[in-house]
DNA sequence: TTATCCCCTGCAACCTGGTTGCAAAGTCAG
DNA sequence: CTGACTTTGCAACCAGGTTGCAGGGGATAA
């Protein structure tokens, strides 16, 4: 456990502290994307700018990517193919109304689009939002 | 001009102020979205509060729709087929990163999804962020 | 016309999420 | 052990969004 993190902190170039340790364990178990504020409710011992802050750094080295999902933001865990060098699992996201997780889903492809004129698109930012299969009645 | 306005706020049962026609014409005239920041710079001699609200009754009363483009809600006028019953205009958007304009694509299908397990999806959202055809290079 | 009521507006305050400066504490190499 | 660099905690700040409350203005009933 302890170990598998602290590789793959040190394999992305992040240097393990306690504290990101912590974070980022947090986000394997749980296995669903965590806010900055879902963590400093979590870690309430610790500081909102410290949570954020280990957040950025992941984000920066390609541990995790932010979501924005209706005006706040939500990492989740990166696949393989992310570094430092750029995120490149783009892949709709799901958010559950029922139980607010949101949830990864890269089985489902990005669709593509050709727009009329000489639209250039960068980024795709999908979000299905409704009931999760946990949630669904 | 004037008339036209005042018709669609009280042909979507809006009584229409002498705010709510100065909102609805900036909205009308810009043919863009705008953000509650935006109103606020535009109408600096009102509140904050009152464009807020002003938004809010537009939106109940299917004038228009607000997305929510990388944290901040932006509001664009709907198409006829919109009102207090719901908004039925669903739709990609596009937001410049060069001019920040957020343009609605009615003409780009949405994409079907199947999700693997009991999903319920009950609502898409779909941004496409890059440079519009006015800021390509 | 006057009194009444309701809706609209403006002011103030507040909350949340995100962000930064600064100083203390910790870490590590020499 | 010392000095340099990194990480952390505290505080403060900012923007966007939101609400309570009181005053004003327009429509309506008496």
């Amino acid at each position: 456990m302890k170990h598998s993190a602290e590789q793959h902190l040190i394999r992305h170039g992040v240097h393990p502290t306690a504290m990101r340790l912590l974070v980022l364990e947090y986000l394997l178990d749980n296995r669903t994307a965590a806010s900055l504020g879902q963590l400093e409710r979590e870690f309430y011992r610790s500081d909102k700018a410290t949570l954020y802050r280990t957040l950025k750094t992941f984000e920066k080295k390609g541990l995790i990517h932010g979501v924005n999902v209706g005006g706040t933001t939500v990492y989740l865990l990166c696949r393989e193919n992310c570094s430092a060098e750029g995120h490149f699992d783009v892949h709709p996201h799901f958010f559950c109304t029922v139980c607010a997780r949101t949830i990864c889903l890269p089985q489902a492809k990005m669709p593509l689009f050709e727009l009329p004129e000489d639209f250039d698109i960068q980024e795709i930012n999908l979000i299905l939002k409704g009931r999760c299969d946990e949630c669904a009645d």
